[in-house]
Order: C-alpha cells, then sequence, then structure tokens
DNA sequence: GAATAAATGAGTAGAATTATCAATAATGGA
DNA sequence: TCCATTATTGATAATTCTACTCATTTATTC
C-alpha cells in the first residue's frame, strides 16, 4: 500500500540539496536558486523555498534565522543570553552570567578579531509546558 | 560651532527608548510602534524603524536578530557554531565543538525544557581585517 | 502501465523593512 | 529670543523576502 504523507524524491530536491552541500558559505534562499538556475532553468523560487524548508523539517539541513523572520529588540545593550520557546517564540532574559571564556577560547582563531559572542538557548517554557500536560490530561 | 553629523533629542526616539525599557518582553517593531502610538498617534512607522536602528548602532539598545533580514541554510544539520563578520556579513563555521555542558548549565532553570543552543560569535574576519590594513596605508 | 497524491511552476499576495522627500523641529550661536 | 542649519519626521511609495494558490506534472506503489 502506498504511504500517505511520505517525502518523494525530486530532481528539484536533489539539486537544492546539492547546491547546498557543495559550498561552504552559508547561502540565501536566493542565492540557492540562482545556482539551482543554471542547471535547472526554469525552475521556480516557491520550489526552493517551499524545499528549504522541508529539508530542515526533516533534519537534513538547518536555517540560521532567529526564529521569526523579524528583528526584536532589547532595552538592554549589555551583553546577556537568551531562552527562546519553541512553542510560543517567547523570548526571556537568563540570569546566568555572560560566560567571558567563551570569547577567549573563540580568539585562538588566528585572524579573527572577536568582539563578541550571542548565546541561545531554546526549548519549551514553563508556560506551554504546563498547556502541553494538560492537553495529555484531556 | 554647530558639530555635524550628531544625533538629536527627539520626543520620538524618548518614547520609542522608554517603550523599550519598559518591557521585559523583547518586542517587534511593530509593537514597539503600537505602544508609541497610544501616546503620540501621529507617529509613523518609517520613524520607529529609523529610531530603533540608530539607537543599536548608539549602542543604546540591541537588535536580535541573524545579521541580515533573510535566512540562511546550512547544510550541515548538527549543531556547530559560527562566526559572523560585522563588516562583510559572512558567516563561516567553526571548528570549536559543540559544548555539552552548556545545554546543563541552563538545565538548571526549573521548568523550562532546554531542547539545545545556538552559539554565534560576530567581530572581523581575516579578510576584512586585512582591507583595513590597507586603508590605513592609504 | 495505471492510480494516487506529492511536488512543481507560474503567478499572486502579504508582511516586514527601507527609501524618498517636502515639511518640521532640535540645536548652537548671535 | 530669534536665526540658520540640518537632523529628523510623517506620509507614502518601493523593495525584499517569504508564503499561498491552483492547474499541471511527476514520483511512487501496485
Amino acid at each position: 500500500m502506498k504511504p500517505k504523507g511520505f517525502v518523494r524524491r525530486t530532481r528539484q530536491r536533489e539539486a537544492i540539496l546539492a547546491v547546498l552541500k557543495g559550498t561552504k558559505c552559508h547561502p540565501t534562499a536566493d542565492w540557492v536558486y540562482q545556482e539551482v538556475r543554471k542547471e535547472m532553468p526554469h525552475v521556480s523560487l516557491g520550489t526552493i523555498y517551499r524545499n528549504l524548508r522541508t529539508l530542515s523539517e526533516h533534519g537534513e539541513i538547518q536555517e540560521l534565522a532567529f526564529g521569526s523572520a523579524h528583528s526584536r529588540f532589547d532595552a538592554n545593550p549589555d551583553n546577556h543570553y537568551h531562552f527562546i520557546c519553541e512553542e510560543c517564540g517567547t523570548i526571556e532574559d537568563l540570569e546566568m552570567p555572560a560566560l567571558a571564556e567563551l570569547g577567549k577560547e573563540a580568539l585562538k582563531l588566528p585572524g579573527y578579531e572577536v568582539r563578541g559572542h550571542r548565546l541561545e538557548f531554546h526549548g519549551i517554557c514553563p508556560h506551554c509546558s504546563h498547556h502541553r500536560s494538560d492537553d495529555y490530561a484531556n
């Protein structure tokens, strides 16, 4: 019997994955589009976006973005860390002190002038975790 | 003599900063807009964006975003860290191993289910650092 | 090969952000 | 206090990135 909801292996998806694996840079969707188009001129930009999402949802690649598409702002300009809830998207400050040794670690890289770092944790916040238990109870 | 290129102190900028300092959430530009509008109904959304940028450029607030507005993709789905150049925006993989103890540290937070973390360093890459020296030489 | 449903291409739509520009207002000096 | 200067604003248009729609195509299983 044919399974429902499975993932097909298409020329386009293969090409996108190949392009991504063939570069050390961390390209944007549009860069990938331009590359894939060289081999497959009729590929659609929608296809690129759709597949990049599908691939990252299946853990084959990863998307580098700050949760939502739009920026968020923080009145505290000093370095501190955040927790981002995967469920509700809430961003919270962590009390954890900034780790000075992290910068030093990276300073070992020759030629790189490290000015700072950013650390975020993601997972489920207490609020959403609570709602989840409610769901199981029903 | 009047200095050229200085930053003025405007009602709008003060209001934006006040709104941002008055919240613990990490709002989007639009949220700030809605709040400022309560006190200042004719404020323009463009003014919000302009000031949020100006303020973060002057280190009075910080913007939480992944460098550029748009997502970037990485063929490597495993957790690893990145270096982002503030000059050219290039993102590079770091050889540094993922720090397991970081997750454990954050796990101490009661009620939070930490699933992962992300660490990025920012600064100047060797390539841009080199160009800079050239500038000084001229 | 046929049936099925996922995926595509082409175009449209929407949301977030930036640019444009005449009008306004903050600043330092007279 | 008034003036000259110019950063900033408000209003709107323009861009950019991404998601959505839907008829058509195509990968998969039988």
